[in-house]
DNA sequence: CTACTCATTGAGTATATACTCATTATAATT
DNA sequence: AATTATAATGAGTATATACTCAATGAGTAG
């Protein structure tokens, strides 16, 4: 009773997907659908007999990537309770997908509103789990709310993918400065503590 | 011996720019070629007798922006030797041009190459006048050199503007967020001091 | 006044690309 | 085996938009 006619369906939509990640990955959010078509090797006009427009197909990617993503931040925040370890666990799972996080937030304005929204979300669930941990710190102390302390993180670590050109043109950039951003993040955030 | 003509063809070329200013600052980047000759009030056509594409356009008019701006940064540094009055005079600068600079910045990764290099220069000069009062902070007193604390603020503004949908989707973001900023960006980078 | 130069015009061209749909191939059902 | 349902195809259509170029007309020179 038609199994594999739905399976090879659901199979084609993930090649889809697995393909189009592939490539805004590579080229970014305004690569024309046919080059999605063809990373994946399926027909141009299959990818309109999963998704009604090239907005939905966007709209399913950023969902699954978010609900990916934002399980690892789940984990983040469980497995680190200081924050150094926290900082360095989440540079470590966006360099995972250094080059589509980098598209995404680059080109976050041409993105169909609902995954915006879908991003948008990823972020507050980022700020929920950071802020357990950046309560303790002296900067906390000292008047900069905890959400001021995350967007200050998050301020950093983008500023430095939307420059990749200047601080790291060729080689992934996260791994390269992973040492430099945390330093001087925990430094900022620290300093009352560290003068003991 | 024809000068109003040259004037004419000099007052067109700056209506061409001055126009395509309004148009990206309100639509972004790609704002179509044909929009920006309406709004200058000349033929579609003229664009093309005075730049020799879009791409060349958009290069001439961030030459004009990046000048401008550049002499305001100069100005900044020259009158403003502590750093609350520069954090706060920076961002007054940034406000006149707020909602052009926010299309600069989430859409760089479309503009014409020169482009990116004449803003990129625009960032290194701000980089040089912000490291002189920087070197004095008590952050780089405690390791975090003086370039660091110069992305940690760059990379703060421009999160807020990058989430200008978030943080205030229809006010000017700049001016409602000044204190906030001024006063994270103070507090992380004095903590030393202001616990005298 | 006449001839000429050149800035300006806007209809027309070229191209890129999202999306359609009649056709084909293949699995499910009888 | 024959019939039916549906997943997949890809040539074709529609649209947006950068750029062209022959025609226009206003300023300039003799």
């Amino acid at each position: 009773m038609e199994t594999t006619r739905l399976q090879q369906k659901q199979q084609t939509r993930q090649k889809i997907l697995a393909a189009a990640y592939r490539v805004y990955a590579q080229k970014g959010f305004s690569a024309p659908t046919a080059a999605i078509a063809k990373e994946a090797g399926v027909s141009h006009g299959s990818i309109f007999a999963h998704f009604a427009s090239q907005a939905q197909l966007v709209e399913a990617l950023l969902e699954q990537f978010g609900t990916q993503l934002g399980a690892g931040l789940h984990d983040l925040a469980e497995n680190n309770a200081d924050l150094q370890g926290l900082l360095r666990a989440h540079l470590a799972l966006l360099a995972r997908h250094e080059q589509f996080y980098l598209h995404l937030i680059t080109e976050k304005g041409q993105l169909p509103p609902q995954a915006k929204l879908t991003f948008a979300n990823l972020q507050s669930v980022a700020a929920y789990h950071f802020g357990r941990v950046l309560q303790h710190t002296a900067a906390a102390q000292n008047g900069v709310p905890p959400y001021m302390l995350f967007n200050t993180w998050m301020g950093l670590v983008h500023y430095y993918l939307m420059n990749k050109e200047l601080f790291s043109p060729d080689a992934p950039l996260l791994p390269r400065y992973t040492d430099e951003l945390v330093h001087t993040f925990l430094t900022l955030a620290q300093i009352g503590e560290e003068q003991k």
